[in-house]
DNA sequence: TATACCGGGTTCTGCCATTTCG
DNA sequence: CGAAATGGCAGAACCCGGTATA
């Protein structure tokens, strides 16, 4: 493998002139210093020329076309891995294959993560090894890379890979939770250990300055409700948690029920999308005769409600009325807009066609499973008046 | 025993900008 | 200086079922 590689690396130099000239390129340094042969000796010494940086290294392409690697793709994504002299790429192929990756799957993690063939396999197998103390399966890593390639080969520290393990342990996240992090948010752990320690540093400083009392715990809390928080900025949360506290005039203890609850959510939604969502919904509820206070109430009942863009809100929230309930029942029962357009939808009709009264029976019968409220709906069709 | 309450599962990358490195 | 490393951003809900409880 690493003698191919060497082969590789002779070979392409000996093809640089005939490259400058297909691919465009005016150097920007005197010809001289860069229009220069490399190598082709074999040699290794200290005058050995340099390859033109603007030239690509043709047998790495053709290492890559043989590989099944959207070549275009990784030009448009890490132009210079392409240019460089050295590089692993059929080690890395080997390395994938060897963890149980297809081809496909490897063609597809280069093509969209180039720098990855720029690792060693020492280096690749250790860091491996990392996750691996995470997850129970080679193919769980290789369904992670098939995904997001960036998240693991972003970052060539295994140290400070390592580092945020122990760090995040010691938050007093289990295993199952690592699992589940790793995961949902493999960023995470390319992140550096300052980053995410910048964050708990945050969160904890937030919940202490709200008067609350185990803040490490808080942390934790917030990470396993948010598995997404490690990759947001300290900004963007911080900008939410303040646009939430002003905009509903949170009482520190209210503001605190909501972020160990289930607002620890909405915490990474962009700021704009947040206020957009928060606006639309105040908009709504006064047109709709709410006061003030239903609003606060309503999210602090509901957080996820601020993940719904204001046009399917509305659409939701119409929807329910035409039905023919009340804005009142929906404050009681915000769950109810878990569902789809479509499916409230639908539910609306089958229970209208057999004369379902909400006024009567409430409108939990629309928070249920499809397997419930199917058997309810043939019940009531069995015995209409109820 | 039917409903109400509640929490859990699913899920999130791929690009750009900036800083650091060699 | 170019490449590598790192930080940050936009995008946008839905569904299920265990169990307490009336």
């Amino acid at each position: 493998m690493a003698a191919f590689s060497g082969r590789r690396a002779l070979f392409s130099v000996c093809h640089s002139l005939r490259l400058r000239q297909r691919f465009r390129i005016i150097p920007l340094q005197p010809a001289s210093t860069r229009l220069t042969w490399r190598n082709c000796s074999g040699s290794d010494g200290s005058n050995a020329p340099k390859l033109p940086s603007s030239t690509e290294n043709e047998s790495l392409l053709e290492n890559l076309n043989h590989l099944g690697v959207d070549v275009k793709m990784a030009r448009q994504r890490q132009p210079g891995v392409l240019r460089k002299a050295l590089t692993n790429e059929l080690a890395v192929a080997q390395f994938l294959l060897g963890k149980g990756a297809s081809r496909k799957v490897i063609a597809s993690i280069v093509s969209r993560y180039p720098r990855a063939i720029t690792r060693s396999i020492a280096h690749l197998e250790q860091r491996w090894q990392l996750w691996r103390n995470v997850f129970n399966t080679d193919a769980e890593i290789v369904s992670i890379l098939d995904r997001s390639p960036e998240s693991f080969f972003r970052s060539s520290d295994n140290e400070n890979l390592e580092k945020n393990i122990t760090f995040l342990t010691s938050l007093g996240l289990n295993s199952k939770d690592l699992h589940r992090l790793l995961t949902t948010a493999p960023r995470t752990f390319s992140n550096s250990l300052d980053l995410n320690k910048q964050m708990v540093e945050f969160l904890e400083d937030i919940y202490e300055e709200l008067g609350g009392s185990d803040p490490q715990e808080f942390a934790k809390s917030v990470i396993s409700k948010n598995l997404y928080i490690l990759i947001r900025s300290t900004k963007r949360v911080r900008a939410n948690i303040e646009n939430l506290k002003t905009s509903l005039k949170l009482s520190n203890p209210e503001l605190l029920r909501l972020l160990k609850g289930n607002g620890a959510d909405i915490l990474d939604l962009s700021n704009e999308y947040l206020k957009k969502n928060l606006n639309s919904l105040e908009q709504k509820l006064s047109l709709l005769g709410c006061k003030k206070d239903d609003l606060k109430e309503l999210i602090m009942n509901y957080p996820s409600i601020l993940f719904i863009g204001p046009s399917t809100l509305n659409c939701k929230l119409d929807c329910l009325l035409k039905g023919g309930i009340t804005i009142k029942q929906i404050l009681e029962k915000p769950k109810v807009l878990d569902y789809s357009t479509q499916n409230i939808t639908e539910r609306l009709k089958e229970l209208q066609r057999v004369g379902y009264d909400f006024k009567k029976k409430g409108i939990n019968i629309l928070d249920s499973s499809s397997k419930r409220f199917a058997a309810k709906i043939e019940k009531l069709s069995a015995a209409p008046e109820e």
